[in-house]
DNA sequence: ATTGAGACCTGTCGGC
DNA sequence: TGCCGACAGGTCTCAA
């Protein structure tokens, strides 16, 4: 599923069911996601009471009475399903029975998801948070933060915003969708929107502002799988341009290995 | 230190 | 119908 609106939709979804509630069990149904479990991974979290769920980037973080914090990661096709029975279908992968009757079960076809434990007191030291960028929705989150990020960057700025150091949480879709929103084009340098005598350039006002925009909207569409319908470049190519008076067609195109759909004709 | 390529997995879809 | 390649919302690691 999963770009940080999804995320954020996962984690209301689980905070509705999980917030306050002691795990009973937790059982696995195989040694590995995209890495093995850690040792006594289950019984770590048995009888802890999740007090909190936080979400950093595409992480959901769930701060247990111990002090742990309960990681995961979604990776590509990682999904939570909660129900009351819990008959197991194809590819899930952890269980969590709460006492409260509920089944919280993680289901991922492809395991590229991730599940860790981090240990009391210490917190941003995982190696998954401690080197990772602004939180894009996040007041502190502003052009001087993101020229910052970008400068002496060398590559494509689509591939830069890609990059969970430069911004955290976005993916394929929505660094497209920023682009085609901010006008600027994906294969410029990132740098090119960095600093410049002091001040950041309009570029990356535009872009921060635009980054913004598009998440919110997307988290605002709640917890409903996205369609093609909601975005204005992303999986469009041939197809014309939406911004009015463009008159661009969308095309797609290769960056680092992956699809990146823009106009053009408007993007620069 | 950056950067790109390949690897990790399974599922789906389109073309022949 | 079946087979095959391309592609999918994400990291990681390795080599240049």
């Amino acid at each position: 599923m999963p770009e940080l609106p999804e995320v954020e939709a996962v984690r209301r979804r689980l905070e509705r069911a999980m917030r306050g509630t002691t795990i009973a069990r937790v059982l696995l149904r195989r040694a590995n996601l995209r890495r093995p479990f850690p040792e006594g991974f289950a019984s770590r979290l048995e009888r802890q009471t999740i007090r909190s769920l936080r979400r950093r980037g595409k992480y959901l973080l769930l701060d247990l009475s111990s002090g742990d914090v309960l990681l995961i990661h979604l990776g590509m096709s990682g999904s939570f399903r909660i129900d009351e029975d819990g008959s197991p279908d194809a590819h899930d992968h952890v269980v969590f029975q709460l006492s409260n009757g509920s089944v919280v079960t993680f289901n991922d076809p492809r395991r590229f998801g991730l599940m860790d434990v981090i240990e009391a007191g210490w917190g941003s030291e995982h190696r998954a948070l401690r080197s990772m960028g602004a939180e894009p929705l996040d007041a502190s989150f502003d052009a001087v933060t993101l020229a910052r990020a970008c400068a002496n960057r060398r590559t494509a700025l689509k591939v830069a915003l890609l990059d969970q150091r430069v911004v955290a949480g976005l993916g394929n879709i929505y660094a497209s969708e920023a682009l085609h929103r901010a006008g600027l084009s994906p294969r410029r340098r990132a740098s090119t929107i960095a600093t410049t005598g002091g001040r950041p350039r309009p570029a990356a006002f535009r872009l921060t502002s635009a980054i913004k925009a598009v998440l919110r909207s997307a988290i605002a569409r709640q917890e409903r799988p996205y369609r093609s319908g909601d975005f204005r470049v992303y999986d469009r190519d041939g197809e014309k341009c939406s911004r009015p008076g463009c008159g661009g067609t969308v095309r797609r195109i290769q960056q680092a290995g992956r699809s990146t759909f823009f106009c053009p004709k408007c993007q620069r």
